[in-house]
Formats: structure tokens, C-alpha cells, sequence
DNA sequence: TCGATATGTAAGTTGACACTTTCGTAAGTG
DNA sequence: CACTTACGAAAGTGTCAACTTACATATCGA
């Protein structure tokens, strides 16, 4: 999870996972529609897959990268709870704050 | 944007986030809850400002943080949007490949 | 088997990054 | 006005990451 986290914040690696989310790509078609070399996409994809991102099969000389949708979902799952609980702690106390706010027997100041 | 994407990469960024989601601190309380020493935390606390991610405001010889939740819906929404965007083209991916697979005239052949 | 194709690996470079220790500075306190 | 508290900034260090060029390896086709 935190190999995925680290994958993801890299701008090629989410191009590649875009790439090779719908069609499976072999490593010199993802390669073509970068910049970089051909060697540096390699790297990146080694990173991707041992994020568990993507899948690798090979077919002859070729190797075959896609995306992994349950990692996605999993990545993904782990943002959501991440910012769920913490919104969920922030209206807690917001609502407790209220409450102090509201009581009479105790003005709230500014610091 | 990119920067806030790099800014959660790193797990003490996650933490600090998380510890003044909910209430305003102070950078050396902040600090207090890391191993690492203040500075280190006081570095991290201007990538995540500079990311846009906290807001500080300064009161006498303190430096109060809090989570700017307008930023972090926008990444949240960044994020939605890029698994949203790609899992609908794998849907519609998968929908053609269907229709292809139905059709009499035309036998697919795993390549 | 020879050559072309497709690709990972190795090694080196550069820059970023997470950290430390040291120092500077601003605001409260006696 | 010292003295303390609460910080950030500066400078140095080790490590990691993204990239390059050069090389090794595997498969396929003539």
C-alpha cells in the first residue's frame, strides 16, 4: 500500500497505469509515448509491478503490462477511509464545538 | 496539484495532516508526536503549506497549523476523477470487446 | 545459425529529499 | 533589559529516485 501510494505520485507512472488501464500494452508500445527513454519506462513499470499496479505476461519477445483493478481498488479504498475518517472526526468536532457554543453557563472567547 | 499529490506521498506529511485535521496546532506539538526533530517537522509543515494543504496563522510566538479542507477536496477530487475517467474506459472497453465476442462473423483469437 | 526485434539489467550521474545540528529572530516574562 | 520560549532558516549529510548509455538475454524468422 505504501509501495502504491509512492507509485502513484510520480506523473509517467500515472500516464502508464492510464495507458495500460483499458488495453494491454507491450513495454516498448508504452514507452513510445514518452520523452524518456525506453530503459526509464522499464524502470517504471518494474516499480509499478511491485506495487502490485500492474500485471506483466509475457508473449514472445514481448511483454504484455495492464493495469490491476482490484490493486486500484484497494489503493483507492485506502484514500477514502483516509479522508472519511478524518471529515468524520472533523464534523465531530465541529458539532461538540457547537454544543460548548450553545450552553450558557460557559462563553466561549476568541483564545 | 502535483505538489499536493507529492505532499501525501510521505507518511509524517499523511500524520500531520491527519493530527491538525480537526484541531488548529501549534508546530512544536506537532512535532511532539513525531521521533523525528522539530525542524525536520517544521520542513514538512512547509511543503504541506506551500502545497496549499495547511494554513498557518501566527499567534505571539506561536505558529498555528490546521488542514485546509478546500484543498483537500480538490485532491480528493483530482484522484476520484482519475479512477472514475479510466474505469469508465475500461467499462466501455470491455462492452465493445463483448459485442465483438457475440458477433458470428467474426471468431476471436487469443492473439 | 545469423540477424533482427523486444526488452530487462548494470552502472554511473544528477538532483531531490528527509533528516540532523547549529544559528538567528521574534514575542512574551521577570 | 536579560532570559526564556517557539519557531524557521541555513548548511551539511546520506540516501533514494529518475534518468542516461551501454550491455546482456530471449525469441522469432530467413
Amino acid at each position: 500500500m505504501e509501495a502504491a501510494i509512492r507509485a502513484i505520485a510520480e506523473p509517467h507512472r500515472r500516464e502508464i497505469l492510464r495507458l495500460v488501464w483499458t488495453a494491454e500494452l507491450a513495454a516498448g508500445e508504452i514507452a513510445r509515448h514518452f520523452d524518456v527513454t525506453r530503459p526509464a519506462i522499464s524502470q517504471h513499470l518494474r516499480v509499478l509491478k511491485e506495487a502490485g499496479l500492474v500485471s506483466e505476461r509475457r508473449n514472445g519477445t514481448k511483454r504484455l503490462y495492464r493495469t490491476r483493478p482490484e490493486s486500484i481498488a484497494e489503493l483507492r479504498a485506502y484514500l477514502e477511509s483516509y479522508w472519511d475518517e478524518n471529515l468524520r472526526l472533523l464534523k465531530q468536532a465541529a458539532e461538540q464545538e457547537e454544543q460548548r457554543g450553545t450552553r450558557r453557563d460557559r462563553r466561549h472567547k476568541g483564545d
